[in-house]
DNA sequence: TCTTTAACCTGTTGGC
DNA sequence: TGCCAACAGGTTAAAG
């Protein structure tokens, strides 16, 4: 489900929830909710029981709640949360009904809003919740949006910087494209290359491009490469100021509420529609266990 | 070393 | 109505 701009609308939604409050309690009711932690339930409630969150993070599809130390010379913590497919994370009030898929709770209490339940329900539990150590960004740069500590969560290391992160490197990006055999579409996914894009947006950003999914990225001119990047962006940012894309109740922010991007896609699940550019009807082909979704006219192999 | 596949899960939808 | 295959926004260990 989520890819870049559902993820950052949680993270916004969540920060000025969380910034500042107290861990009351933690109840992990799904432990398949912590294959991405060391250690148990218990210790997980434990050792979160008490703690102060300092802000809400994201690189990418990951989002991170830093902790405060609990002593100087202790190194710093933080709650990383993956939502996979099908995760959601969500503030109620205190003692509200159990949801449905829901996995783990924390109890909080801000010391303005007062206390809160954060609920991470999943229903598919791809996704995760772990306590993990921060670590330095190497070059220095704030680990990720929301926050200005130059650290990342040590699960996050390998995840590459977004496009919508100021510290991105499109010269970096370049370079990678042109050592890689595969197609544009699948390195567009690799995380450990850009961050953030998923399969929604991958299409849309090919479909916008005119470039087609299984073009080797080797053989993508610069042009081609910049164009790509900037319809990167322009997709992530508009689909972000439209709230994310919902096609059922499954994707949804803190408030339960669905976004309205799926109004805009011009290829992704519009298979045997016309292209919005020519006309043509829209294709839709399996690829790496998944589907793309392409206008076969406008977006020609190279 | 790099790249691709398979597996992890639950739920919904559409065809027969 | 029921059954079953296909499919769904992602990541990662294992195999190639």
């Amino acid at each position: 489900m989520p890819e870049l701009p559902e993820v950052e609308v949680v993270r916004a939604g969540l920060a000025p929830a969380v910034t500042g409050a107290t861990v009351l309690g933690a109840t992990v009711l799904d432990e398949r909710a912590l294959t991405r932690h060391t250690g148990d339930a218990a210790g997980f409630e434990a050792t979160l029981t008490g703690r102060v969150i300092e802000g809400a993070a994201r690189r990418g599809k990951f989002l991170w709640l830093p902790l405060a130390s609990l002593a100087a010379d202790e190194s710093r913590e933080a709650v990383v949360a993956h939502l996979g497919m099908s995760g959601q994370l969500l503030l109620r009030t205190p003692g509200a009904a159990t949801e449905r898929h829901e996995r783990v709770r924390l109890d909080i209490a801000h010391p303005v809003h007062g206390e809160l339940a954060v609920v991470f329900a999943d229903q598919r539990t791809f996704g995760s919740l772990a306590i993990d150590d921060l670590v330095p960004t190497p070059d220095g740069a704030a680990g990720g949006y929301g926050l200005a500590a130059a650290s990342v969560p040590s699960q996050v290391t390998h995840i590459a910087r977004d496009p919508l992160d100021p510290a991105f490197s499109d010269a970096a990006f370049r370079r990678a494209l042109a050592r890689k055999d595969s197609a544009i579409k699948r390195v567009l996914l690799d995380q450990t290359v850009i961050s953030g894009v998923g399969n929604i947006y991958a299409d849309e950003s090919l479909w916008a491009a005119r470039i087609h999914p299984e073009t080797p990225a080797r053989a993508l001119t610069t042009r081609a490469v910049n164009r790509l990047l900037v319809e990167v962006r322009h997709v992530l940012e508009k689909a972000l100021a439209e709230g994310g894309t919902s096609f059922d109740a499954q994707y949804v922010n803190v408030n339960g509420q669905a976004g309205y991007f799926a109004h805009s896609l011009n290829a992704y699940g519009r298979t045997g529609e016309p292209c919005p550019r020519c006309g043509r009807p829209i294709v839709r082909v399996s690829f790496t266990n998944r589907s793309s979704h392409f206008c076969p006219k406008c977006q020609r192999r190279a």
